[in-house]
Order: C-alpha cells, then structure tokens, then sequence
DNA sequence: AATGAATGAGACTTCATTCAT
DNA sequence: CATGAATGAAGTCTCATTCAT
C-alpha cells in the first residue's frame, strides 16, 4: 500500500482489542505488532510512542461516542425519546462492539484527565440536555452532574456486568429497562 | 512489634493509597517500600509476590464492603429502609476514605475474576435483597441482576465522578438523591 | 540536473554540518534526508550505507586539506614563509567555515585509521616540511613527528576553544600568534 | 559486600576503558555489564541512565586533573618550574593511563558544555598561572586564553599521535621537549 | 523479621537499511 | 533517480524478585 492507512487501522484495531482483553500495561508492543501482522517498529511510524498510541485511540473513540449522542441531542424529538434513542444506540454500540466499550471502560482511569475542556464527550451532551430540560420544565430539578452521573451508571454498570460475566443476555434485550429507570431518575415518567 | 503486623499494615495502607493514585502496575514495590519505610525486600516476608498483595489487599477490602451490607441486609427494618441504610453507608465510606473506593474501583478489572463464588460480595448482597424484596411484592419483577446493576450504578458513577472532579460537593450531601434514584430504579416509592 | 550531483552535494554539505553541530552517531539519516529535504532512501542511491558516507566525507575532506597544504609546501618560498602561509590559510579556513573544521574535528577518532597509507594529508605535509627544513638547517633537531604535533596543537587547541566558546575573537586575529608560536617551537626564529 | 563500591568502581573502570576504546555510543551497556561481571541492570542501581555515567565519569576525572595541577600551581615553585612540573605530571599520567586521557579526549566534545562555570579544571589553573605570569612580568603579554589554548595544544596534541599511533615512543621521553616548547609559547626562556 | 545490592527477563524505542512503487 | 512505508536488530532502561548478611 502506498500510504500507511490500513496499517495505521490495523494497529488502531488489535491494539484497541487487546487493550480490552487484557488491560493497556499489560498488552506489549510486541502483542500488538504480532496481532497487526507489522513490526514492532512500524507501529512508531504511526505513533510516537505506546502512551500516544493509547491516548489519541481514547480521545478519538471517546469522542466520537460523544458526537453521536450530541447528534441525537440536535434531533427534533422531546427529551423523553432522546434519552431512549440514546440508550438505544449504547446498547446496540456495545451489542457489537464489546470491545470498543471495554476499552473506553478501561482506560478512562487515566486518559479522563487528558480530556481538553472543549471536547465533546458523551458526559457533556448528556449533562447540557439534562440541564436543557431542566430548563424547559420537563427534567426534575436537582444538580444536572449528579443527575448525569446517575443515568450514565444506570446504563453503563449493567454494561460492566456483562463484560464480567455477571449478565449474559444480549445487551439489545435489556434496551427497555435501561430506559425506563434512567426516565425515572431524571423524572419523566 | 516483634511480630510483623506492624509493619504489614503499613504496606497494605501505602500499597492501597499508591494503587488508588497511579494504578496498579504503574505503582512500584519500590515505591511502596519507600512509602512503607522499609526495604523492597521486607514486602516478601509478608506476600509472595505483588501479585499476591493485590489480590489479598483487593479480596479482603471487597470482602469487608460486602460483609456491611450483609450487616445491613440482616437487620429488621424494611427493604426501603436498608437501600437507604446500605447508601447512606456508602456515601460515608466514600467521603471518610476516598482512596479506598479509588483502589477498588481500579483494581476491579483483573480481580473481579478470581473472586471465590461462596464470597459475600456487595454484589451478591445486593442481588439477594433485591430477589427477596420482589419475592415479597416490595420490588418491582424484573433480572435481579440487572437491578441490581443499574443500582450500583446509580450509586457508584456519581463517585467516579468526585474522583475525576467533575463533582465536588461533599459526597454525603449527595446521600438523599442516590437513594431516591435507587429506590426509583427498583420500584420501591 | 538529470545526474544526482546537485543532490549529493546537498547531502555532503547537511551531513557536514549536522556531524559537526550533534556528532556522527547523533545525527540519524532521518535528520540528513530531512536538512537536504530529500527521502530517506535516496541517501542509499549516493552512498552504500552511512558508514560509507561519513568515511568519503571526512577523507575527502581532510585530503582536501592535505592538498592546499601540499601547495603552499611546492612554492619557492623560504619554510618560515611557508609556515605562516599555512597557518593564515588554516585561519582563514576556520574563519570561513567552521562546521568544516568541527566535523574533521570530531570525526577524527574512529576514522584517523581508515586512511590510506598514501594519502597526502596535513599531518604528512607538515612532517615532511619540518624533515626538509631540519635538512637544510633551519629548523632545529628533534623527531619531526613530535615536532608537527606540537606546531599542529599549536594552531589547532585555539580553534578547539573558539569552538566550545572559551576563545570568541575573529580567529584570523590570531594568526600572527599562533605563527610566532609555530616559529618558536621549531626555532625559526 | 554490603556496600556497592566495589561494584560501582568497577563498573567506572570498565566503562572508562571501553568508551576509550570505541567511543562512548559505541560502548553498550551490554559491553559495560559484561566487562565489569555484573548483571546489565546493576549498572542502573548506581546511575540513573548512560549519560549520567557518562557525565560523572567525565566531570569527575576532569576535575581531578584540574586539581592536580591546581596543586602544583599552589607550590612556592616559579613559574617556569611550576610549567615543567605540570608537564611531567601530565606526561607521567599519559604514559601510566593512556585510557584516562583517551576517555576525556574522546568525550570532551558534548560533556565540556556540561562543566559547572566554578569547577577548577585544567584549562582554568593553567589560564590563570599564565595570568599571574603576566602579572609579575615572566610571561609575555598576550591573550591569556589564547596562550593556555596554545600551550595545552603543543602538550595534548603529541598524545593524540601517540594515541593513533604515529608516535610509539614512551611518552615521558617527550617530557624535555614539550616543557620547552611551552616555554617558548609563553616567553619564558 | 529486615535489609538492600544484585539479578535478568523483557518492555519500549530507535534507526540504518530495504524494496515496491 | 526518487520515494517513504516497512523492517528487525539492537540498544537503553525498568522492576519484580532473590539472597547473603
């Protein structure tokens, strides 16, 4: 290939899934190199180093789960069916890709700090339209951080059980649930 | 101290702040031992290995959150009462020993597995009071399991929250929201 | 320019001075190809390995020395004359171009050895003027290549200092004295 | 042993030979663990990195010539004696540890940039001796920088030829030879 | 029980060199 | 002649663990 894209997706792949299985520090170049078929210099053409690899695959994912929900937060729909498409999408994303979530889920310890304040993250999408019904009269009233806080561990704990084994059923199942209690913590029943 | 114990708990208290602040691995048996006072060789006369000194320090402080609520769980008061009771506890825990909760909430991944299935997890505490509380009409039907997700949830997102400063307040006030939201989430106002 | 010469010319001319400014080892073929804002590969269409390039570049170089030494050696002029033709061309030089001096400087140790046998270089010059001069009387008795050591740390400490900053005056200031020195020490006074 | 002294001279000894002999980028690690008969990480127990042994090793050799002829500057000797005793002393060193000087010659280049302005070193007693020559009227008027550059010229140059080899005589045979050349160089005949 | 110098496996990274385009 | 992505050997350094004291 004459430019490095399909390679630079490859280590961007392995890297990512082996980051899930078995942590970011316990994964190797090596593993990753390995996994990508490419040598272990060659990820280096790619990234300056492993911390940049992790770094800028965090950033990138992260935010793009935070685009997809402002995309859903610019629809024209009432927040009630906002918050359900959103929970919609998250079970669906990590129905596929358990991966993508578990990584997300262990490198936040870390990387969250690396966040720049402009980036839109899921936690800011879903904490402004939280305050954006509180302003409208349709979210209870309350701290709109803590009340994200709280739908987001609603949906995302149930994901962790999962990951660990403690739920098995296919995440898509658990869709109406998930929302009905997150409905219930910000008071739109 | 003739005997070690001393000495033992000290590493044990340094290890857990150190593994809470800069993660497991990036923590060294140098620095615990520079944190502890004594020499890197000291900590293999009490573990066999770091390894084994997470996994002790990780299983015996999981062990001892389950064994409150279980305390909680046993009393007379009513499922509503002990949800609140359970909270209320952690909330105090949290806000008395923030390091603690950091611990393990970082080494969960990587532990969660080797926990014995007979242990009296929080977890399993949780699941088998929400069981009994559907059993006697008190909790709404649902998977025990995933109620039991989504509570844990509620509770604990908000202090992954504190840990990473996006909340601030003192996490006791926060003590009435969580329990009005779990009580929500299970059907229980 | 069809041919590679403007290329290899620029190559020789960067390689020159990163050599000089970082040291051989320093400087990666990344940072040549980089200066002479070329691909890394094309180095390899000019020399066989870097090796190769940092040995023909200091040989040529320092031969090239050699050279204009051996010049002013051939005129009619009397060997004091000659001396101090020498030293004023080895000041102007290193007035003109210091990385020159520095890379030769530098490069020296490890690549002293790979000279041939019947290379006209400085040092040769300047033994063999000092023999003909004791020859023919003028320069007093001693081991003509104790002799040229010392005449040549004579001219070049000065520029070593001037190098790492100790010495900061035009060095062409200083021809005059480092010629009366050179005098001295082979007693042409 | 208890202490790592032993180990650490060791090490320094080995290292100090070996970047001698091929150069400081050169000499790996490696080269230097198994040289000294210890294990490669030991070397790191005693310096934080490569360069930092570099650098000691060099400051600390460097500053103990200095401290030699500061010595010999301190007599109640004249001047020109006090010339011609740092000149045997130099002699005498080369001829009995051609390595030590073969390490500083070959490091001074990226380690003179590191001495601290208040270290005495050979160049700082020899410019000031000159100083106060001049002072007293026994040395001749001139650059007392330039004239240190000069004399160190005519005595270090002569061992950089013995070093490569176009010199093989003992080099204390050269001791007469350079202390009037030197002479010369600073008017003192 | 405690020490701390030493170990050695292995991680990350660099960089001269190759080769398909 | 020129490119630049890819290679892989080798280097520096870390760190859990051991063992003589």
């Amino acid at each position: 290939m004459r430019d490095g894209t399909a390679t630079k997706n490859k280590i961007n792949r392995v890297a990512m899934e082996l980051f899930a299985e078995k942590g970011v520090t316990e994964t190797t170049t090596k593993d990753i190199a390995a996994g990508a078929e490419i040598a272990e210099g060659t990820i280096y053409r790619h990234y300056k180093s492993k911390d940049e690899l992790v770094k800028k695959l965090f950033l990138s994912l992260y935010e793009e789960q935070g685009n997809y929900l402002r995309d859903i937060a610019a629809t024209e729909k009432n927040i009630k069916q906002k918050i359900a498409d959103m929970i919609a999408r998250f079970c669906q994303l990590f129905a596929e890709d358990k991966a993508l979530f578990t990584f997300l889920l262990l490198t936040q310890h870390g990387q969250l700090r690396e966040v720049p304040d402009d980036m839109v993250t899921p936690v800011v999408v879903l904490r402004d339209l939280i305050t954006r019904g509180q302003n409208a009269g349709a979210v209870k009233q309350g701290d709109p951080d803590l009340m994200a806080a709280m739908v987001l561990g609603v949906v995302v704990q149930p994901a962790v059980f999962h990951v660990y084994g403690r739920l098995t059923q296919d995440y898509k199942s658990f869709t109406q649930d998930l929302t009905e209690a997150a409905w219930g913590v910000l008071g739109l029943n």
